[in-house]
RNA sequence: GCGGCUGUAGCUCAGAGGGAGAGCACCACCUUGACACGGUGGGGGCCACAGGUUCGAUUCCUGUCAGCCGCACCA
């Protein structure tokens, strides 16, 4: 039994040390790179990454046998929020310290402790699921070179115009005390209510009722807004309402904005706490009063509700408005609510003074590249949703109220005011020359460092042997629920200053769910932990289960009984290797292939091979790893080990030294390509196994990538050993059906149907015999069925097993009345067909010509069971 | 609202314009000298539904139903 725990350290460790993973910038070869979509420095691996780890290395490992000079570059991310959440989190627990009891200064060097510390946990994960990484290239987002690439970014993007600074609406987490970019908000439908409340006239001509959901904000209300063409508050445009519960007075206005028919067709308009209201603030050129502060606290404005909780403040206006006599109703509502994406708290809208990337000319110009065809997805269908993500952008806020990360490099001016935008730490400012500067407080969103990973970790800024030789990259692959947040961005940065798509291809795989089909998420408990499985299963397992038999593109779910089938398959692995190794001899080196000395067997697996070759490197190049593994599996399994080794044990066992010496090398040809085949897959048990081949080279991982040779495919070879298959397959059903035990001999006698069947059946008679368990085999052209014999028939003719005092003659009857009916069904749709007009005239010819054929072997064929039929009812 | 995915054996899923597949589960048999994490044989499916294109559709197109997922500021 295989043991990969005791294999897969070892292994992993002599690919390491012996260079393999290493890229050579100045190589000759044709180069191929992937960057590792970089996971967080704080996180542990999950399935996940084990998905998106494993089809990066089977693609990598493919390319560096087929002649490739092959990148793998790994790396982390820094994960402002995530990280410094965790390290505060641990300062509380361990000295009950703030990060503000710290100092920044302080603060950001305890992260880096913590980094240095724990940082390596993840990359020591991706070494156990046995990925191929240039370990010599490892980066980091916060590394010196990738910072520097981060302010030549900022930089430049300024100076372009294409990032600014402004006061505006943006999604604040009041737990995290940061601001979010929309993309970092999920919406979920979240049942609340639309209250509806009455705004009086100052002058006491009667009211206005608006439709808020978020009652609590409107002590920053600034004006009610109608519809200019609503007939029913036409008249009513300028004059002043009184805000409910405050002493304030605000105007009615008109802006387009309103529906009419939604609620009343009035909206309370509250600049600071809603994006739309925000914009219609611009247009008419609104006071922005603040009422919610970053704690998510009611503001002084609030009056008596200040230092309220806004939820508080909600239950405790909405009381009050009851009270006044205010509220007219409350409905029921479902609407979309945004959440922090890391920690799920409800996003507010915040008025405040923010970094934004201007979108629009990015976004333009990845549109074109697209249109140009310079990216391709596979599958396809990712492209859509990318260009529909790309025609509705908004600005991209990338400032962020931590510690941890790239801090801003910009300064603001105390004499001037101004700002100064550069590389390095100003002396003075670049408007008035003052020294009184101060950097700004943020750091830059984490993706704003990720989205350059193609090209800063090849050493850009700075024109790199890497960068020339290893970008643009390959292709980038990745699960779907990122395109957004990385992929876009990785391809706005590279276009905008590379001028190139940094890959040529985004390979997207699905999100691994648990058994039940739902996310594996920590809140849930469901997740499963990929050491967990690599600890009882090895590593080979579960990627064979996380790259077999999926689908492009697709979601798959976990489940143990697939990683024990995949354990199972590498065992099977194993011991057809065993049985191979010690099958050949200690002392003697083996024989060379003699294809002119090949038995029928031989012939057969060798073009099963080649075939099989052709078929694996061909999804492996169109990235359909499910396809290429169940060809394998299928050609190790049931081809390999269940027919060729069964079928060899004959010559292995037998007295014919030549052959015995021709069927070991067969063996041998036949494994070491499998091999070949399955390591990127499974890289470990092949490596492991291969070490041991009478092969030449020093490891598979280096060793090339099997060719599909023409000149030893046997056509004919294949369809004789079907034949041969079909014939020992029909016995062993008879013994099954016949209950006839398989300890028992019996006597088989075969009429060939023609002189080449006869030929074919005589040269394999070995084989017959001993699979069929036959004390004598008798064939030839004019056998007749002995009395009382069971009947089966096949291609190449007719099988017959005497059974005289065993034969339950109804149970024959049954068996080929049985035959008949299905022999008469292929009959008649195969005529049905030719019958047709139609069909022979507008079908392809080599489908009608098979058509034909087939109808005229099930004739024959259905020909033999009638008569063998009507014998037995004779008897 | 817009866009996308999925619907195939009891379960999980592949597949492809010309005879329905795998793994697991199930039934029967097998202590055969690589492997019981194994071997042999077997049962099981109107390929969600309705139209259309085609000589031919489970596969392509349209619609319906069901489940899921993105995106979207409707108070």
């Amino acid at each position: 039994m295989y043991e990969p725990q005791s294999v897969e350290k070892r292994i992993y460790q002599f690919w390491e040390e012996s260079g393999a993973f290493q890229a050579d910038s100045s190589s000759e070869k044709p180069k191929f790179s992937i960057v590792m979509p970089p996971p967080n420095v704080t996180g542990s691996l999950h399935l996940g990454h084990a998905w998106n780890n494993t089809l990066q290395d089977i693609i990598i490992r493919y390319r560096r046998m087929a002649g490739y000079e092959a990148l793998f570059l790994p790396g982390t991310d820094h994960a402002g929020i995530a990280t410094q959440t965790r390290v505060e989190k641990m300062l509380r627990e361990e000295t009950g310290q703030s990060r503000y009891d710290l100092g920044r200064e302080k603060f950001v060097e305890r992260v880096w402790d913590w980094k240095r510390e724990y940082g390596n946990r993840i990359t020591n994960q991706v070494r156990a699921i046995g990925s191929s990484c240039d370990w010599s290239r490892e980066r980091f987002t916060m590394d010196e070179g990738l910072s520097k690439a981060v302010r030549t970014v900022f930089v430049e993007l300024y100076n372009r115009g294409l990032i600014y600074r402004g006061n505006r609406i943006i999604n604040w987490c009041p737990r995290c005390s940061t601001a979010l970019s929309d993309i970092e908000v999920e919406h979920m439908e979240v049942p609340g209510k639309l209250y509806h409340v009455r705004y009086p006239y100052v002058d006491g001509s009667g009211e206005v009722v608006i439709a808020t959901s978020r009652p609590e904000t409107m002590f920053a209300d600034v004006a009610v807004a109608v519809h200019p063409d609503d007939t029913r508050y036409q008249n009513k445009i300028g004059k002043m309402l009184q805000l409910p519960l405050t002493d304030k007075q605000i105007p009615v206005i008109a802006d387009n904005y309103v529906e009419q028919e939604f609620g009343t067709g009035c909206v309370k308009i509250t600049p600071a706490h809603d994006p739309n209201d925000f914009e219609v603030g611009l247009r008419h050129n609104l006071e922005m009063p603040q009422c919610i502060d970053a704690d998510a606290k009611m503001t002084a404005l609030a009056g008596a509700y200040a230092g309220l909780s806004r939820e508080e403040a909600r239950i405790r206006v909405v009381e009050d408005l009851r009270q006044g006599g205010y509220m007219v109703k409350e409905e029921e509502l479902l609407h979309a609510v945004g959440h922090c994406s890391r920690c799920d708290t409800v996003v507010e809208p915040f008025l405040s003074d923010q970094w934004f990337v201007k979108m629009g000319p990015l976004a333009e110009k990845a549109l074109a590249s697209l249109g140009r065809k310079e990216l391709e997805f596979v599958p396809e269908r990712f492209e859509r949703v990318f260009t529909h993500w790309l025609d509705n952008v908004r600005d991209w806020c990338i400032s962020r109220q931590l510690w941890w990360g790239h801090r801003i490099p910009a300064w603001y001016c105390d004499s001037c005011g101004e700002i100064t935008v550069a590389m390095d730490t100003p002396e003075t400012c670049q408007h008035c020359g003052s020294k009184d500067l101060r950097q700004d407080d943020d750091v830059l969103d984490t993706w704003f460092s990720s989205g350059l990973w193609p090209f800063s970790t090849m050493g850009w800024p700075n024109d790199t042997e890497d960068l020339q030789a290893f970008y643009p990259t390959s292709v980038l692959v990745t699960a779907y629920d990122i395109v957004f947040f990385w992929v876009a961005r990785m391809v706005f940065t590279g276009l905008e200053f590379t001028d190139k798509m940094p890959f040529e291809k985004v390979v997207m795989h699905g999100l691994i769910r648990a058994a039940d089909g739902r996310k594996m998420s920590k809140s849930l408990g469901n997740g499963v932990d990929p050491l967990e499985v690599i600890e009882k299963y090895g590593a080979d397992a579960l990627r064979f289960t996380l790259a077999n038999g999926t689908s492009p593109g697709n979601d798959q779910r976990f489940y143990w009984e697939k990683v024990e089938g995949s354990r199972n398959f590498i065992n099977k692995l194993w011991n057809a290797s065993r049985f191979v190794l010690m099958n050949l001899p200690a002392d003697e080196p083996l024989q060379d292939l003699d294809p002119g000395a090949f038995s029928v067997v031989d012939k057969w697996i060798v073009t099963r091979l080649q075939e099989t070759v052709d078929e694996v490197s061909g999804h492996l190049l169109r990235y359909d790893f499910g396809e290429a593994g169940r060809a394998l599996y299928d050609f190790t399994w049931d081809e390999f080990c269940d027919w060729y080794i069964e079928f060899a044990k004959l010559s292995l066992y037998g007295e014919d030294e030549a052959a015995k010496g021709q069927t070991r090398a067969v063996l041998v040809y036949v494994l070491d390509n499998v091999l070949r085949l399955l390591h990127p897959m499974i890289p470990f048990v092949t490596e492991e196994i291969w070490q041991s081949l009478p092969v030449s080279g020093p490891s598979l991982i280096l060793a090339s990538w099997p060719q599909p040779d023409q000149t030893w495919t046997f056509p004919a070879a294949v369809e004789e050993v079907r034949q041969v298959i079909e014939v020992i397959r029909s016995v062993r059903n008879i013994r099954a059906e016949m209950n006839v035990a398989p300890s028992k001999p019996i006597h088989l006698l075969i009429r060939a149907n023609s002189v080449q069947s006869d030929a074919l059946l005589h040269s394999v008679e070995p084989y017959l015999k001993r699979f069929c368990n036959a004390e004598a085999v008798d064939i030839g052209t004019n056998q007749t069925a002995p009395d009382k014999a069971v009947t089966a028939v096949f291609g190449g003719g007719e099988i017959y097993v005497p059974l005289t005092d065993l034969v339950d003659l109804g149970a024959e009857q049954e068996r080929l009345q049985k035959e008949r009916d299905r022999l008469q069904s292929e009959v008649l749709r195969a005529t049905k067909k030719l019958s047709n007009q139609q069909f022979v005239a507008k079908a392809p010819p080599e489908v009608v010509e098979s058509e034909k054929q087939k109808a005229a072997e099930y004739q024959q064929r259905l020909a033999s069971v009638e008569e063998r039929l009507a014998a037995l009812m004779a008897d």
